[in-house]
Parts: C-alpha cells; structure tokens; sequence
RNA sequence: GAGGGAGUGGCGGAAUUGGCAGACGCGCCGGAUUUAAAAUCCGGCGGCCUUCACCGGCCGUGCGGGUUCGAUCCCCGCCUCCCUCACCA
C-alpha cells in the first residue's frame, strides 16, 4: 500500500495521547519552552484553516525544543465564555454550558485530528468553575487596590444585543462583530483603571520582542503626550475688558465658578505651552460642564442649539464630517494668561470632552485644526513660531525657506498652519527660544504664576468592565443597603452562576442574572445584613486575561497557581495568534498582569516575551452578478485557465475574487475535510509551505497536492508497493554501508540541509525548511542505493512537520522509542562548505562566464582564472583590463 | 489626513553586512511508462531578438533619478496596494 496517512495518523495520535506523550512536569534540570497559541473561542461553526495556521507553528516550534532538549510547555483551552453561546441557548433552549460543551468537543475533536502536541492533561476552559473561580479572585485583589471602581458612564449600549460593549467594540456607531448600531446610554457600570497603568504598560514595550507594527499599535492606543495645563480665568458679562482677572491657581479640571459668579476659570491642556502666546481664542466641548454658565443672552440660542445638535451627531457618525469645523461663540472672553488679553470662548464638536481636559486653547497659527476652525468663523491668527534657518545647500519645502532671514514672515501662517519646530517669535519672554526650551520656559513660568503645571496625557481610558449579559463571570461582590459594596469573602468563593429560566434581559432592562431574584437577594455572611448580588457579569476578555498562568498549574485547588510553577514556566517564550487582538486582549492581559505583580504573584513584569503574528488564510469565492455566492464545488472553469467561471448546473456565470473566509461567501475550508482528502500531515505541512508565517496565503488544494505529493516521494524512499501488492516493502535500496565516495556530494547536501532546516526553524521559516527537506528528497530519489547513514536524519528533520510519517518511518528503521523524544540531528559544519566554487565573472558588471575555482584559491587564482576565460575574453573586445576586482568566494568583475 | 508595512515570472513565494534574480511548490508544455487512463518518473517554462539547430544578444525585481566596479537590496523623488489610527489639542 503506497503512502496512506489514514492508516498511520489515527494509530499515532491515539498513541501520545495514551502515554501522555507530551505531558510534563516542572523538571529543573531541564531548560523550559513554554510555547502558548491564543486560545480559541470554540465557535458553533467549528474550526476552519485559518486557525491552524498558528497552531502548526506553535506545534511545529513545540516539537522541535522538545527534540532539542527543552522541557516543553504546550497548552490548550478554550475561551468559553461570550455571547453567540448564549444567543444559541436561547434559540435551543439549553443551557449555555450544553452549548459550550458540545462546542468544545467539536474544537477538541478537530484539533485532535491534527496530531498536535498539546498536554492534554491541562486543558481548561473559562467557563470551569475551577476556573472562573480564580478570576473572581483576582477580581477581588483588583478591586481590593482600587482598580476596580463602580462609576455612572456615558455607556456603548447596544439594543439589539441588550449590553453594553466597550469602547473597542464599537467603530462608526455600530458593534463590529455583528453591525448591530449602538448609542450612548449613562449607566452604572463597573471600571478597571487601566489608565493607572498606562505609564507601564507603554514603557515596557521596549524590552520585547514583538512586530513593531505591534508595539506602534499599542503605543497609539495608550497614546501618552506631553505637555502642560493652563488656566484661563472667564470674563463675566461678554465685553471684553482688558483688565485682567485673578488667576485661580490649581483649578480642577472641568472648570469651576466662583460662588459670586464673578469670575469662573477653566484648564487646558496643550502639547505646544511655547505657542500660548498665540492662542487667539479657546474653545470648550460642547458637553464641557461650563458651556451652560458663561454663555451670554444674546447667544443662549445659538449655543443651545449646537449643543443639542453635537449631542446628537455624536450618536450618528460624526466621522463623516470630520473635516469641516462647526461651533458656536458663547459671548464669552477668557483671558490668555500669556499676554493678558481677553480672547473669545467658542464651543465646538472638534474638541472632545473625555479627552484632556475638554477644553483648548486654540493657536491657529500652529495647529492645522485650529486653523481651519480660525478659518471658518473668521477668528485671528497669529505668528508664534518661526522656522529655524536651514541650512545651507539643504533642499526643502516652502515652510523650510528661510536661511539668512531674520524677518518672521517667511512662512505665511494666514495661509497655513506652521507646526514644525522653530525659534518662538511675538512671544514676550520666550521670543528667540527655540521650541524645546520655549516649551519649558513657558511651563515653568505658568507654574511659577500659579496657572498652570506640566502634564502627561494619555488617549488610553478606563476599561469599561461589566457586561448585561448571562454567560460571563458573576460578579463576587455584594451590594449593601448603606449604598456601598464589599466583597464576597475568599472561602466562599467560588460564587456560581445561578440556573434562570430565560437569558434575556428582564422585561424592565436589567440584566439576566436579575431573573435569579433568590440569588440576587442575599446577605453579608460578615453582618448577616440583607445585600443584593451584582446582576451584571464579567466581559468576555477577563478570563483570557490570565489563562497562561493557569496553564502553568491547571489543577491547582488551592492557588490559581503555584510560585514554584510561575517561577519555572514564566514567562511565555513564544506566543502566536492573530493581529486581531493587538490593543484588546494583549493590553489587557499586560495590565493585569503588571498588577499581578505588583502584589508579588507573578514575578515577571510582562507575560509575553516573544510575540508573532500569523497571517490570515484567505480563499477563492464565486459569485453571480446578482451577488449571489456559489460554492467552489459547484462551479467549474469555462476552459481550463481561461480564469472564467461558470456554475456547474446552471451555467450562469460567476466572477471570482480572493476574500476572507466567511460561511456568507461560501469559502470557508474545514480542516476536517483536508485531512479527510489528504491527511494531517499534508494539512500541516501546507500551512507551513503556503509562505511566511506572518503573511497571509490564499488557500489552494492544488497547493495541498504539492505537499502531499512531497511527503509521497519522502515515504518511497524508505518503502515500495510492488505492482499488485498491498502492503509495503521495505525498500531494497537501503543498504548498512558506510557513505561511498560517489555520495559525499549527497552527504554534504544533507549536513546542509540539517543546517538550513534548524536555521530556519529558529526564525520560524517553515516555508524555506520544507523547500530545503524537498531539495533533499528530490536529490535521495531515484538513487540506485540508499546509505542508511542518508536517510536516517530525514525523519527526524521531517517530524515536527509530519510528525506521523516520520513516526511510522523511524519505528519501521528498527526505533523503539518515539521520534518526539529523538535528538535533533545535528550537522557538521566542515560538510557544510564546498571544496570547490563556482564564480559567477562579469566583464563592466555583466556576467559572461563562470569560473571553478578552490575554496583556499587566492586571489589571484581567481584572476587568472576570468582572464583565461574564453567567454570573457570575447566580451572584452581585446581591450586590456583596466582593473579586476575580485571579491573571494562571490564573483570576479572585470574592467575594460 | 497621520503612522506602519509591502510591490519580484501565469500564480504562491526564494535570494539582501550590495556579488550569477526567480530556490521550492503550483500551473502549463513535451517525453517515458500504460491497451488506455490515473498515478509515477524524466525534461522544459521571465520577456524580446537572432538561429534549421546549436551558440548568442538585449531587456527585466512598481516608476524616475542617484551612489557603486556591481543595486531586488543603500540614498532622493514619485505611483499603487494592504493594515492601523482617525479632529487626541
């Protein structure tokens, strides 16, 4: 029988499984690898090929330290809790849990079939009451160090779904799973104060090893800026007077008003102190407490309207009309600290109140948006800020221009805002400072007035916590009469998810664990007072939070984890998934786990050193002009490799296009149907060779083809069908000799390929170590005699890849032990070098001939060699050489 | 609009301290084998020109310049695509 992996993959894996092949234990005597996939959340749909992709580098890696000597860590779990199963108890009528189970064991299943080498023995899923159990734990530490607040929020509440969503889940108004639009609602919500952490968590990015797209894309989101604030105290009555008002030192952010309403104060914050000198007029958000108490009559309309109708735009997509300014004078003058002047207070949507401190001081002439808003309504701008002379010989755009001029008018600010760098010019005391030190004069000279204090921003806000949902983790807190909230003891936990009757929101809003009103209704075990439980549940991100750590010491009944364990497995070594979860789950994971240690449960500052991407799997669609999608089956070409398709039973034609794999365009490809075809191995091996691992692919069965045809070749090297028989031979070929001297090229070829194959497995360049092993078996076939000292490595480089091939064909090479607990082979580096080189030699940078010559030949060997060359003397023309650079091991070019 | 990444045959992709561009695979073409097919094995395949054929020649890594003996790689200026953020003061 030729090659045929459902015979050997299913024996092999029941195999690892049975002798727990690839459990382990904390072994100090070995060196550790802890290799982690972000765990998946088991879908009703199953799995399709785009997970395994990161999956098989993370197992292909796993194997490979393993044989290497490492101690291997190698989980999996399950993300269990959300809202699809919980959508889909309702639509069955089961209980969540039922749908999570079976869910589970279809994920299970179908990774099974992959051959991976997980320790099974640690599974876990969110959802286990020994799990949530030491999530509601590490709540509670949060919430015992204030990181856990309760606060009345402007909230993302999604009708369709009846919760709210967090900040990141909700782009354009809508929810960005399922589209469903969302509005702003004020609710009670529960809060964890990431931003306390922002600091941290942008800082000590710097010391891993993650894209750097990654790290960018983290560092935006915290978004920190430095700066400084500035109180500007309101003109009362809407005239301008010049006098200038008493400063209200350390006024609170938000503004305030004197009791005599006399004089009222509020604080900006600006990156750019050195350009307060320009600010030309300040404008507040609209929601921006104050906006009610400083508009004067005549304006009170106008300013209500806008108010009203920025409210409202808020709610709709305010993306849109981003570029046009909008806003309303309040009547009202502020007072530039800087030059005692009163300057008008407007009111616009472009400043937004959950940022800084909801208001601004506008410098039109060194800020693009303030200019186009100074612009629109006809407001002054002034020139701050002048370009420092470039100097000479530099080319440059116009607002470079300006060596040997001393005038300030060289860049025309009435025309576009200058927010480069420059010297500060009209500016009082900072005039001829360059920004830097004018950034810094100023913000000492504010806070030496009492107006003002240096300041760092972050864009990052608190992380919006509490869901209004059934399938997350119950709050374990309680909520007293008095008003206040204490936790529900440690012993008691872990607090269980009451069984309700529907998992809907009750008919009054609330949410579905409000159903369970003899749960709800309870009392202090501390007091014996009456308290009701939290009705809202944990978001979906608080289990994944910490999932490494349990992995670590899944069963552990007393701890969430043992130090001995952290200490030995921690950090992550490797942790692969997709993109998808840069600034979500990785910010969240990092932030608790900061907070983890500072209470000295972890004890290291970050738990994922080195971090990869995988690429998206993408896949052919068919669809009809109508817009209707045609499965792949259903569809054939016109003619083969006309590119033009047609449906199979109708003949309507289709248009097909490379796009995301989605059930609605009918071109998703389930694992389980390329293993049926072709084998784990095969599916393996082709989510390695389909190209880098971080790029994406499109999925191809002929690509599977590829591999399958691959490791058909690799088996007949070592077995043979002969013509009629069923079962395999072993193939006469395979001789006990020593390597003959008309094989050394071959053995150096296999001492390379070891080398390149472990090269490559070190950057995980799955797709140059596959062509690498091709290279060799196509070099191996067809050879009349077969060393056993040439093919005896094969195995081992292929098994990481092919782990159940290479099994088969290292018991049938006589091996007792299993290939995964093998050494990995190792090459000798003197059989890595030819003796001999072939030179490529150029005549003026063209290559006319090549050259043999000895690795020891020097250089003018090499000479000799071009210039005897007849090819190369012909592209010479006979002209003399003026000059023969000759670069030793890499090529000859000769001058003429 | 800002930031990041990428453009290489019919396709996926190799190759860069600057040294023979296109490894490997897909696809296609031809051959062997076969009653035939499948499978397998062998050979060929960047474009243009020249040639009966061999042998050759020119062009070619998004476009235009530059540095260099030599550029897919470095520099300058563009174009296109992808991703992220999007009035963050």
């Amino acid at each position: 029988m030729p090659y045929d992996p459902h015979a050997i993959e299913p024996k092999w894996q029941e195999r690892w499984l049975r002798e727990k092949t690839f459990s382990v234990q904390v072994d100090r005597s070995k060196p550790k690898y802890y290799v982690l996939d972000m765990f998946p959340y088991p879908s009703g749909s199953g799995l399709h090929v785009g997970h395994p992709k990161g999956y098989t580098a993370t197992d292909v890696i796993s194997r490979w330290k393993r044989m290497q000597g490492f101690n291997v860590l190698h989980p999996m779990g399950w993300d269990a809790f959300g809202l699809p199963a919980e959508r889909a108890a309702v639509r069955e009528n089961l209980h969540p849990a039922v749908i999570t189970k079976r869910n589970v064991d279809n994920f299970r299943k179908q990774i099974q079939r992959l051959g991976f080498a997980y320790d099974w023995e640690r599974e876990v899923s969110t959802t286990d009451v020994e799990y949530y159990k030491w999530t509601q734990w590490i709540f509670l530490k949060l919430f015992e160090k204030g990181l856990a607040y309760q606060a009345q929020v402007a909230v993302n509440w999604c009708p369709a779904l009846g919760t709210v969503l967090a900040n990141e889940e909700v782009q354009d108004g809508k929810y960005v799973e399922t589209g469903d639009p969302v509005e702003k609602r004020s609710m009670r919500q529960w809060m964890m104060k990431i931003t306390a952490y922002a600091e941290r968590l942008i800082s000590d990015l710097d010391g891993l090893d993650w894209p750097e797209s990654l790290k960018e894309m983290q560092r935006h989101w915290i978004g920190k800026s430095c700066g400084a604030e500035a109180t500007f105290t309101v003109q009362s009555g809407g005239k301008p007077s010049g006098a200038p008002a008493s400063a209200m030192p350390g006024a609170a952010v938000g503004g305030s008003v004197s009791a005599a309403n006399a004089t009222a104060s509020f604080t900006v914050f600006t990156t750019r102190p050195d350009t307060l000198f320009g600010a030309t007029y300040c404008v507040l958000a609209p929601e921006h407490p104050l906006v009610a108490s400083i508009t004067a009559s005549p304006q009170r309309a106008a300013v209500d309207a806008y108010v009203t109708a920025a409210k409202n735009k808020a709610e709709r997509d305010r993306m849109a009309d981003s570029k046009e300014k909008t806003g309303a004078f309040t009547g009202a003058f502020a007072i530039n600290p800087a030059t005692g002047k009163p300057i008008p207070i407007w009111v616009a949507d472009y400043v937004l109140l959950g940022y800084g401190t909801g208001a601004i001081m506008a410098v039109p002439g060194h800020d693009v948006r303030d200019h186009a808003f100074a612009k629109a309504f006809g407001l002054p701008i002034v020139q701050v800020v002048k370009p420092v002379a470039s100097p000479a010989g530099s080319g440059g755009s116009a607002n470079d221009v300006g060596a040997g001029g001393t005038s300030a008018a060289i860049v025309d600010v009435q025309q576009a805002a200058f927010c480069a760098d420059g010297v500060a010019v009209n500016s009082g005391f900072l005039d001829g400072k360059s920004t830097a030190d004018a950034t810094t004069a100023m913000t000492q000279w504010l806070e030496q007035q009492g107006l003002g204090r240096a300041r760092v921003q972050y864009k990052l806000r608190d992380w919006l916590f509490s869901r209004q949902r059934y399938w997350g983790e119950p709050f374990p807190v309680l909520h007293l009469e008095d008003g206040t909230t204490v936790p529900v003891p440690y012993d008691q936990l872990p607090l269980l998810l009451p069984p309700i009757d529907e998992y809907k929101p009750t008919a009054d809003g609330q949410p579905p664990l409000a159903r369970a009103t003899e749960w709800v209704k309870t009392t202090d075990p501390r007091t014996g007072k009456p308290a009701l439980r939290e009705t809202n549940t944990m978001p979906q991100w608080a289990g994944s939070c910490w999932y490494y750590l349990r992995f670590i010491d899944p069963k552990n009944i007393t701890a969430p984890w043992s130090k001995e364990a952290e200490s030995y497995w921690m950090p992550v070594d490797l942790y692969v998934g997709g993109v998808e979860h840069a600034v979500l789950h990785l910010l969240y994971a990092r932030f608790w786990h900061k907070v983890l240690f500072d209470l000295g449960l972890v004890t290291t500052k970050e738990p994922f050193q080195k971090l990869r991407n995988q690429g998206m799997i993408v896949a052919a669609s068919f669809q009809e002009a109508s817009g209707k999608y045609h499965y792949p089956e259903d569809v054939e070409e016109t003619a083969p490799g006309s590119g033009q398709w047609r449906v199979k039973a109708s003949g309507v034609a289709v248009s097909t296009q490379i796009e995301k794999m989605s059930k609605s365009r009918y071109n998703v490809v389930n694992p389980d149907d390329v293993v049926r075809d072709y084998g784990a191995d095969s599916m393996r091996l082709y989510e390695c060779f389909i190209g880098p691992m971080e790029s994406g692919g499109v999925w191809q069965t002929n690509g599977v083809e590829g591999v399958y045809r691959f490791l058909e070749r690799a088996w007949r090297l070592f077995f043979i069908t002969p013509k009629g028989a069923t079962t395999d031979l072993w193939n006469p070929a395979i001789v006990d000799r020593a390597i003959g001297p008309d094989e050394k090229e071959i053995e150096k070829l296999l001492h390379k390929t070891i080398q390149k194959v472990t090269a490559d497995l070190a950057v995980l360049g799955f797709n140059t170590a596959i062509s690498q092993m091709m290279v060799y078996v196509n070099a191996l076939t067809g050879r009349e005699t077969l060393p056993r000292a040439l093919l005896e490595p094969l195995p081992r480089l292929l098994s990481p890849f092919a782990p159940h091939l290479a099994e088969e064909v290292w018991a049938a090479l006589g091996n007792k032990t299993l290939i995964a607990d093998a050494p990995w082979p190792a090459f000798d580096p003197a059989l890595c070098v030819d003796d001999e080189l072939e030179i490529a030699v150029q005549v003026n940078g063209k290559v006319r001939d090549t050259i043999k010559v000895l690795i020891t030949a020097d250089q003018a060997v090499y000479q000799r060699l071009a210039l005897a060359s007849e090819k190369v003397q012909r592209a010479m023309e006979g002209k003399p050489a003026k000059k023969v650079i000759v670069v030793p091991k890499k090529i000859v070019n000769v001058i003429v």
